[in-house]
DNA sequence: TGTACATCAGTGAACGCGCGTTCACTGATGTAC
DNA sequence: TGTACATCAGTGAACGCGCGTTCACTGATGTAC
């Protein structure tokens, strides 16, 4: 069939993408470098996609897609008090951010240049943040919720984008957060 | 002279670049808009400097400069036990980030397209890196100093940047951070 | 099942826009005598 | 101090490159009868 074959193709064109912005990053990758990387003509990928941001759009649905899905995943507390919680959190945000670095990283390139983007990641973001603010609500922290929040995503989505090594830093990633999250403030 | 009209026109067209920057960010700022904002032909860009790129190492010779000249600044611990000493190099970073915001975030956003850039910020930050690394050598840390040290950084550097509004959160995240630093990880 | 026609994914050369960069020119400043 | 010439910052129109996007064409797949 005809419709499964652009199909196809159109999933193809997204792979040749996400490598492409591997190696070159998203505001440095051309239309051409994505269809040559897909085996393509130029002109193919006008027949998915209208344009650069439209493709990474469709990579954004994916993502979101498989978000909904992990996000259901059962089994943990949410009491920040116990560490294992904390780490079940940052285990699960390492998990998806290595799972999906490349895009993540050209959502992030867009934003800087594109508005509409820049919206998008924020509208992302925000109700995460409200999410985690409201399990901090009982602990002693050091600043008003939302902000102790605004800096634990910080903390986690910067190091792991710059980081280049393994799952090891996970526990210390945990441990930073929990000692952060769990000082007696009125004691120091 | 001539030279100081020429000399005065090139730190016109400074102030005006940081300008578009600002508005516009380094990325989407073209040729013309820097010189529109300065008042200038478009032509006249290039008596002064070879391109946008050169502009913005020009830029950073100036920032570097009076980076040198606060480093010396005198009178703070650096045993990060003690938390004054913790609070006085988040203050000091927090100043200098925000006296050169724009310039900051060009070089960022430079470094993301043009990895003459990106080798530049890092080369910029390492050695402030093994620097901070060294004064977190005698604490309990939740992990290896380095490691750690890049935590800190991250934290800093990605908060402040996307942070609107004032310096009230300075005490927030020195509490943060000390907390980070001074929990007893073995107790936990 | 076969023939004639329609549709549509894919091709790649050509087009055209945006923008960086150049360059012939101007007029003001500086130099020689 | 005045005149003739040289230099150079600044101008803005023009040029040209890179790249996104279009479009006439091809051939394979699908449809009608």
């Amino acid at each position: 069939m005809r419709k499964e074959q652009a199909a196809r193709t159109a999933v193809e064109l997204k792979e040749a993408a996400v490598r492409a912005f591997a190696r070159l990053g998203y505001l440095n990758t051309k239309i051409t470098d994505i269809t040559a990387e897909a085996g393509r003509a130029a002109g193919s990928f006008y027949t998915h996609f209208a344009n650069k941001e439209a493709l990474l759009e469709a990579l954004l649905a994916d993502l979101l897609e498989e978000g909904d899905a992990s996000a259901v995943a059962p089994g943990h507390g949410d009491d920040f008090r116990d560490r294992a919680a904390v780490r079940y959190h940052v285990a699960a945000y390492w998990g998806f951010y290595r799972r999906h670095r490349v895009v993540m990283e050209a959502l992030q390139q867009a934003a800087i240049v594109d508005p509409v983007f820049a919206r998008r990641v924020r509208e992302m973001t925000e109700p995460d943040l409200h999410h985690l603010a409201g399990h901090l609500a009982g602990l002693d922290l050091p600043g008003d919720p939302l902000v102790v929040a605004r800096m634990l995503t910080t903390l986690l989505q910067g190091f792991i984008a710059t980081w280049e090594g393994g799952d090891e830093v996970v526990d210390t990633l945990t441990d930073f957060m929990y000692a952060a999250l769990t000082a007696d403030v009125s004691a120091s």
